[in-house]
DNA sequence: TTGATGTATTCCCATATGGGCATGTAAGGT
DNA sequence: ACCTTACATGCCCATATGGGAATACATCAA
């Protein structure tokens, strides 16, 4: 067993580069492969096998349109990676620094080493 | 080629359920490899490769205390993770649905597809 | 029907990943 | 010095991933 299945957890999925590229182009709106191959300047198979493997994981849906296929991101698909990532988000939120300290002034504490790192 | 190395790019370190759980358990404070193992129930070997992958992104950062090593979060690694999927909250989000509705309103324009996935 | 266009799928290969096990190395204890 | 504890590394293996090329499918055109 090398790794989680990369067509069964969107976290492999989205690890690739080349399949993020292919969420952000869709995310302006639906794209047939034939676009997608030349907007990534990739073959047609393996844009289709990036298409599979997202398909898989349901980041994205297609509709078929004539002997095309228009492809469309399905963004609550990455909902468990936004919502894991977020939880590390105060680390580097500007927000929740200014929030440390004041919560540091109301309880006395001192929050001097939050930045020691 | 086969995939963006594992060990130079966040998306494929995180991809690992293992080494989001390590960063989970170090959320909460500095711990030693000895720990982790334990916690994980993984062997040690096994838990301070995935550490030096973590390590190796910039994920984690170690501090020697005797013969122990202890291990804490650097979240401002994860920062582009996050950075890259809050592009896509829009799609799931309640807060900008609503924002949505506003802008439909105002600009008089029909926002009715929206959630017509 | 025949041919062309747009996608999906299959097969083979080079590569690197993660696991298991053994070993190297450093710090403490006696 | 010697032994034990705490980690890090190296080596080997099974597996699956992504790329390349060829091919199967489906739809539309003539």
């Amino acid at each position: 067993m090398a790794r989680a299945a990369t067509t069964t957890d969107i976290f492999n999925a989205v690890a690739e580069p080349r399949r993020r590229q292919i969420l952000d182009l869709l995310a302006a709106g639906e794209l047939p492969v034939g676009e997608l191959t030349a907007l990534l300047g990739l073959t047609q198979p393996q844009v289709s096998k990036h298409l599979g493997v997202l398909r898989a994981v349901g980041a994205v849906a297609a509709r078929d349109d004539g002997r095309r296929r228009l492809y469309r991101v399905n963004g609550p698909a990455l909902k468990p990676v936004h919502d894991w990532v977020a939880r590390y988000e105060q680390t580097w939120s500007q927000r929740f620094a200014a929030l440390d300290d004041v919560l540091a002034e109301m309880t006395g504490q001192d929050g001097a080493d939050r930045d020691a790192r």
